[in-house]
Formats: C-alpha cells, structure tokens, sequence
DNA sequence: TGAATCATGTAACCGGTTACATGATTTT
DNA sequence: AAAATCATGTAACCGGTTACATGATTCA
C-alpha cells in the first residue's frame, strides 16, 4: 500500500480555517502558523487544490476584482473528509530527523570538544526558537477568546514551547557537567 | 544548490562505529539503535555503499567463508570525511513532522471529545516508547565503560528520554485540566 | 508606459519507498 | 535434495524541491 498522504488534509484543514483564502495565502500559511510542523511549497499546493476541486472537497471562484487570484472553499464532502481524518486515531510516533542528535550520536569520548560545540549551539538555536513562539503565543493569543476559538492551535503552540524550554534546561544541565 | 545528503555520512558514522560491518549489519543499525531518529531502507544503503566504495571513502572485502556477504571499513579519506561532517555546525533545527500536532491544530473547540482522545493515545504511545528507551539505556549502558567510550549516543538516549518523559508530563497536565 | 511584483502554474530532477529478483547458505 | 531463509541487488514509482515560465496587476 502507499503510504498516506498528508498534505490534502492540511489543505482542508487550512481551508476549513481560513474561508475563502487563496493559493497565495495557504502558501503562507506554511510560512507562519503550520511551518513550525509541516513544509509545503507553492508548487506543490497548486497542483493539489486542483486534484481536489476535481475531487468535489473544495470549490474554487474568481473574482472580478483580481482575474488571476482564486478563492477555495470547503465543500460539505470536504468537511467530512476532514472531520473523518481529525477522528482516525494517530498510530505512530514521528521520527525526529534531527542532525543535531545524529552527530553526537557518533562522537564517543566525553572531552571531544565537538560535544561542547554542538550543545552550545543548540542552545542557541533553541533560544531564538523559544523567542519565536513565545512571540507568537503573545502576538495570537494575548485575548481570551482567541484561546477559546482555536483550543487546538493553542494547545500545539504551549506544547512547543514546553517542549524546547525542557530541551534547553537538559541541554544547559548537560553542558555544566561537561564543564564540571 | 541541491540540498545536502546525509545517508552517506550516517554510513560513515556507522562504520567507524563497527568495522567489518557487513550491508545487512547496517541495515540492521537502522531497526535498532539509530532508528529512534533516522530511517533507511536496505534499497538505499546497498547503492550508497557502491558509490562510497568508489569514492574510496570505505573498502570492501568478502570473505571465503560466505562468498555473499561484503565487509565494510573505512579508508583514512572516508574517517576525514566523517570527522569534517562531525566538526561542520548545525545551523538548522529540525521540523517536527508530527501528526498528532498537525489534528490537534485543526480542532477548535476544547470541548471537541477528538481532543482528549488525541492526547491520551499519545499518552500510550509515548509510554510505550518511554519503556523502550528506558530498557535499551539499561542493556546498552548498565556499564560505566561502555558510558565513557560511546558518550555520545549516550548523551542522545538521555536526552531522548528526558524529551519524552516531559511531553508525558505536559500531556498529563493538559488532559487533567480538561477533565476539570 | 515600462518595470517590478504578484499569483498561479509547469517541468525537471532527486531522495526514498515498495516491490521484485537473484544467487548463496542453511535447514529439514 | 528440496525448501526456506539470507544477503545483496535492481526497478518502478511517488512525494517533494528547485528552477523556470506566464499572464495579471501595481508602481514608478
């Protein structure tokens, strides 16, 4: 069997979020809000909103304002689709392809100086990531309402943060011992 | 550019890890310890391996024994070329492709059940994995020895289960607040 | 009106997966 | 000796990226 793609339902997903949004700015959604999880390119979004438009989950219309830009809306078919995949269970865990993990992997003495490096500069990536998000949770969610509305959004955004907050405690824990 | 291939250099890792390893021996690295955060299939490594060889960056030697399998050593350029790789800066961190973010972004409401449903097959399955790292740490690292001359992997076996005992953690919180 | 940009679209390429294939080795 | 498995190898396919292309719109 081939294996299951993804990016259909993200669009549905983004679509379903964003009525009436246009090619352009589902590509930037990728770019903002989902980018942090999932990378999609402009030319891989386009042909995939047409297969679906075929398929009858989303509609397109023009405007007479803009000849060329089109606007994408979920169809009822396409909000089953999308409900019906948001309900099928999650099964397996992503791998993290991660250099930073892979490298260490291989060097195996404890004063190699590469293992200092490398957690330092880690540290420094994942500050300026956490900056990034506690950025975004101020700039999107300082109201109430916002939070209420888009539980699921906030949720993964406060997971994110957590998560690299807890790598750069582990990762500053690390690198005392190695200093020790 | 064309983006920067990295099977060759996990090859080289392995390797130099395990001398006179043989294609399925890598292969089998893959399954265990370095498919927490890399994958390969044996369709991939045996042609990478080919184009190495011719590369020189490892040497190949059968054995009479078994006329089929080929054992795998690094040349001093393939040990370079590894060591360099080692030394070069990650300068990016990695997207988390993660499907579990990816529903949970969707769903609007906190009182949508799919919520609390997400969050605890993910509770299962990161216990799951929990278990799993927890029982590799004991059989690979129950010796100090083996702690000082594969530091690294240490390091990322650690960290991966400080990394998955705190998304256990936050997981919890969450789906206590939402039983309140 | 010419230049720059925008929104959309297409084509070539490439890494990786699945499936198939082959000859050697072990098992029964 | 036949059957099953093992280690290696190959081919077809597919999702995704980079690069190129086009017509509309805005800007100078």
């Amino acid at each position: 069997m081939p294996k299951q793609r993804i990016l259909p339902f993200i669009l549905l997903g983004i679509i379903d979020c964003h009525p009436q949004i246009t090619g352009k700015g589902i590509t930037n959604e990728f770019n903002t809000e989902i980018g942090d999880f999932w990378k999609a390119s402009h030319s891989q979004i386009y042909p995939e909103l047409k297969r679906m438009v075929a398929d009858k989950w989303i509609t397109v219309t023009q405007n007479d304002d803009n000849a060329k830009e089109k606007y994408y809306n979920l169809t009822a078919e396409g909000l089953e689709v999308l409900n019906n995949w948001l309900t099928q269970a999650v099964t397996k865990l992503p791998i993290h392809q991660d250099l930073f993990s892979l490298k260490l992997f291989f060097i195996k003495q404890a004063n190699d100086p590469r293992i200092k490096d490398l957690i330092t500069r880690q540290i420094n990536l994942l500050k300026q990531e956490l900056d990034h998000l506690l950025e975004r949770k101020e700039l999107i969610f300082s109201k109430q309402a916002m939070i209420d509305n888009h539980y699921g959004h906030y949720l993964v955004l406060t997971r994110a943060i957590s998560r690299t907050q807890g790598q750069l405690k582990w990762l500053n824990e690390e690198l005392n011992k190695l200093n020790k």
